[in-house]
DNA sequence: TGGCTTTGTCATCACCCGTTGACAAGCGAA
DNA sequence: TTCGCTTGTCAACGGGTGATGACAAAGCCA
């Protein structure tokens, strides 16, 4: 018996789309420095050189897939009186992962090599901050993004380095009911 | 003209000491990945194989560090009625670094790998989550702890992957008000 | 002074990483 | 079919890491 993996058909734009889906979930996942071009490219069922060749180095990937995620903005669509409520459930309970927090994850991440933090440094603001800042609006929107993308990654740290938080699920749910206050706070005023 | 470098006397538990506390620093402001042997024994003036010697690994080095810190309870002596302002300002003026929240740098920064992640989350709660919680005492303590260590821990990455936030001075203060606000509202009830 | 233990250094190893250029395979056009 | 371009693979390189064991130097004790 004879087992094949159904081989990538040779495209080279498909290729290099799924290399970028495949590299914006590690880089969501793990950090810059974890995250090897032999593990995307094995995501993908590619050799690791593809990548390089496709992207040109490393840090151009990252960039790449920075710029390939939903912006500040896409934080926000939904009924912003559930704001709180929708962003702290995603963080708490899922991770954030699948969300529209993929970007403040892998900015999350960046503190992990100075490397990706620069390159974080260089493009985090003028598509991130300053979108959600716009959002928020009012006296000292500025102020308040940072407050509000502060809690949320926090939160993302917190869950992490406690493996889940290590509370019961009702705790969590508690958790949660806090951080959504205080996060819907933040926006209002 | 000669210049020496004064060398350091021969003393095993000083010059253990001394790498110690230069791991710490390090730990405290690099990610475990981009700290090295090197760089540790560099900044004591000694050999890198010193360090391996002395602490048998860089995990355990680093296990050592963590343990070394100021655990939990040690983030709030001072007035209690005072905390959210103290450490608001603490994080966002100065860093961190300084002060009492070392130890939650060092674990902050664990997310950057996820050999270091797995010692944390080992050594994590016990050493600080259950004392803050403890201290925070009441209803939800353990919730509330999680609440804020995630608002402190938030903080500090936004102003690393933000190079100091990007706001004005005056902003900055009114950022340390409102995270005061909230932070000393967490530990209030 | 001579010898022994402690303290520190040096050269080196094996490993993993991103990257590169040479090569193979697929596939459409002539 | 045969040529030629595209798409992908392979083996290797240079650089950096943590770790190791042999060696040098310092201090102490007799």
């Amino acid at each position: 018996m004879f087992c094949h993996v159904a081989p990538r058909p040779r495209n080279a734009e498909a290729t290099r789309a799924a290399i970028l889906a495949a590299a914006r979930e590690r880089f969501a996942r793990e950090s810059y420095d974890d995250v090897g071009m032999r593990d995307i490219a094995g995501d993908v069922g590619v050799d690791a050189a593809l990548v390089s060749r496709y992207f040109g180095s490393k840090e151009e990937l990252f960039l790449t897939v920075l710029d390939s995620c939903a912006n500040g903005r896409d934080l926000m669509d939904g009924e912003r009186a559930d704001f709180g409520r929708r962003v702290a459930r995603d963080v708490i309970f899922e991770g954030g992962g699948e969300g529209k927090l993929k970007k403040l994850l892998i900015m999350l991440r960046s503190i992990g090599s100075a490397k990706a933090m620069e390159l974080v440094q260089r493009t985090g603001s003028e598509s991130f901050f300053d979108p959600f800042a716009a959002w928020i609006g009012g006296e000292d929107g500025a102020v308040r993004a940072r407050l509000a993308a502060a809690t949320i990654m926090g939160m993302a740290v917190s869950r992490e380095i406690t493996a889940g938080f290590g509370l019961t699920p009702a705790e969590c749910e508690r958790l949660a009911d806090r951080m959504a206050l205080i996060l819907q706070n933040i926006i209002d005023n």
